[in-house]
DNA sequence: TTAGGGTTAG
């Protein structure tokens, strides 16, 4: 490479000799390789300033990798400006302290700079970052152009050029384009390999994919873990477990993957065993592991999880929270809710962030702290309707039906489309809040939406329908379903023969309830419950209920559908 | 004549 100007010039105040001869400078470099957070590299700036070695040229471009490292573009560029005559490694430093999360115009803004005041031009150096950028922001213009840039420098035979060209083309999905290019490489390194097989995976394309990943030469981690995950992505978990099981050494993403993919399939008995195996679990696995659980109707397990982690010290993200505050929601305990709520403010998580807030709001609406939904809830700039949802639910479950609906009204005029899950929420509104007439129209409403009515919304209306004592009504729309209905909507059902003492239907929907679900005890309780009230003391044992509490809210519709954060 | 800069996975 050519040598740049700089190391000639009078404005570089650190001459090649004294690199070695000033014991600061050293001192400074040895402390730069040992930083292992921006507030460390803040300290060490510091130290630069005052030893005057803010122009030394090594120093400034290990500050500015260290920029990159810790995401601090803005901490990069103010100290890049004090530097008097950059050269070229100094302005790649820039370039690569901005590619992963400035914006691509600051970043082609740049790079024009560094074509204007840069020494020497562009080098090998300088595209990768610039092509990164371009692949994150899928410009496929902007991208071309470079491509242009590089063939017009003779640069394209560079092994990361080239590389990261193909990788570009695979980002805005012309995977054939990504293919032609990675065909006509002179070089490949593990790199080129993985990222066109990247391009298969997310195109899904696994076999194309899988022949690359057995022809390629040396494969490493970040390779076993791409396949490993498009495996998991397109739900072959076999091939993926196959794939786990060859791997010569796994880190933490290989172990993610999987437990992932088990947790969202509901195999938590495997999530759980890889969870316990991997050795360094960073935030994903935590993460992973918490979500699963709590996405699987297992609140207790997930807030098991978190407190491990928490009795490690470990600092939780967004995600994290998340998962918490879904478990917590189906828990339903508002002193755990006060404690999650502080907990994350005193986290520092921005709670300003769409699916953090939501979920809180979600949170305090299902564990009765309707206050705090609410203020959540006005703070929101743009509300959304999951956060709808979430407060109208709130409402319903807490008996003021009527607010729930008033918010629904609110959130038609605001123009939002309510989707099939508002629409249980409204329906559940309606049914809790004797609303029969309206529960109706809404149910109707649904058509105007082309929303297509579930077995959830057929179970908030034979609910509805059923508490007001309309059985027949209720069982007429039960038979007139097209889908088949679950176990939810006979509960409906069977809860309402309950409450108004039909004995005869209370029968009939029984018998279908215990085909359905023979081991769900509530049911042959409220059974036993309707014998129990008609004063049929003889046929209660017959259902071997004593064991169980007369506690009928396991067939409301609320057991089938009170988890909406599921559904998002 | 040595230092400092670049591409991939959840």
């Amino acid at each position: 490479m050519t040598a740049p100007r700089s190391a000639s010039s009078s404005a570089t105040a650190v001459s090649k000799s004294s690199f070695y001869s000033s014991p600061s400078a050293l001192s400074v470099a040895s402390l730069l390789s040992s930083c292992r957070s921006l507030l460390g590299l803040q300290q060490i700036h510091a130290h630069i300033v005052r030893k005057g070695l803010e122009q030394h040229p090594v120093l400034a471009t290990r500050f500015l990798s260290l920029c990159a490292a810790f995401s601090a573009p803005a901490y990069a560029s103010s100290s890049f400006d004090r530097i008097a005559s950059p050269n070229l490694i100094t302005w790649n430093a820039l370039l690569g302290a901005h590619a992963r999360c400035s914006p691509l115009p600051t970043i082609v803004s740049l790079f024009n700079l560094l074509r204007q005041r840069s020494p020497v031009p562009p080098d090998e150096f300088t595209f990768p970052s610039l092509l990164s950028s371009c692949s994150r922001s899928e410009e496929i213009n902007v991208g071309s152009s470079v491509h242009a840039t590089i063939l017009r420098c003779g640069l394209e035979t560079d092994v990361f050029v080239g590389t990261a060209l193909v990788d570009f083309y695979r980002k805005c999905r012309e995977v054939g384009a990504a293919r032609k290019l990675f065909d006509s490489l002179l070089l490949r390194n593990e790199v080129s390999w993985t990222v066109m097989i990247a391009g298969y995976l997310s195109s899904g394309d696994q076999t194309s994919a899988r022949s690359l990943f057995d022809e390629m030469p040396k494969r490493n981690v970040v390779t076993w873990n791409s396949m490993i995950d498009g495996y998991v992505k397109s739900g072959d978990l076999v091939s993926a477990r196959e794939l786990f099981d060859e791997m010569p050494q796994k880190d933490a993403i290989s172990y993610t993957s999987l437990i992932d993919g088990y947790a969202k399939a509901g195999d938590l008995a495997s999530a759980k065993f890889l969870f316990e195996q991997s050795p360094d679990k960073d935030l994903f696995s935590w993460s992973a592991m918490i979500s699963g659980f709590a996405q699987n109707g297992r609140p207790g397990d997930a807030l098991k999880i978190f407190l491990e982690m928490h009795n490690l010290n470990i600092k939780p993200d967004d995600h994290i929270v998340v998962g918490l505050l879904s478990a917590c929601s189906q828990i339903g305990s508002l002193m755990l809710a006060k404690w999650v709520d502080s907990y994350v403010i005193k986290n520092g998580i921005d709670i300003t962030k769409a699916h953090v807030l939501a979920a809180l709001i979600d949170m305090n609406a299902k564990c009765g702290n309707m206050e705090r939904a609410a203020r959540l809830f006005e703070s929101m700039p743009s509300k959304d309707l999951i956060s709808y949802s979430s407060l109208m639910q709130g409402y319903s479950i807490h008996g003021a039906g009527h607010k729930a609906l008033e918010l629904f009204s609110q959130m038609l005029e605001e123009g939002l489309l309510p989707d099939d899950v508002t629409f249980t929420v409204v329906l559940t509104a309606c049914s809790y809040a004797g609303l029969v007439e309206e529960g109706k129209k809404y149910f109707e409403l649904m058509n105007k939406y082309r929303i297509v009515p579930s077995s959830d919304h057929y179970a908030c209306m034979v609910d509805l329908l059923g508490r007001a004592g309309r059985l027949k009504e209720a069982y007429d729309l039960i038979k007139s379903m097209v889908v088949e209905p679950h176990a939810g909507a006979w509960g409906a059902l069977l809860g309402a023969c309950k409450i108004h003492g039909d004995i005869e239907l209370g029968e009939v929907i029984s018998k279908r309830l215990f085909e359905l679900e023979p081991t769900n005890a509530g049911n042959y309780v409220v059974l036993s419950n309707i014998y129990a009230v008609a004063d049929r003391w003889a046929d209660v044992p017959k259902n071997n209920s004593e064991q169980y509490s007369l506690d009928d809210k396991s067939v409301s519709p609320r057991s089938c559908v009170k988890n909406w954060h599921g559904f998002y």
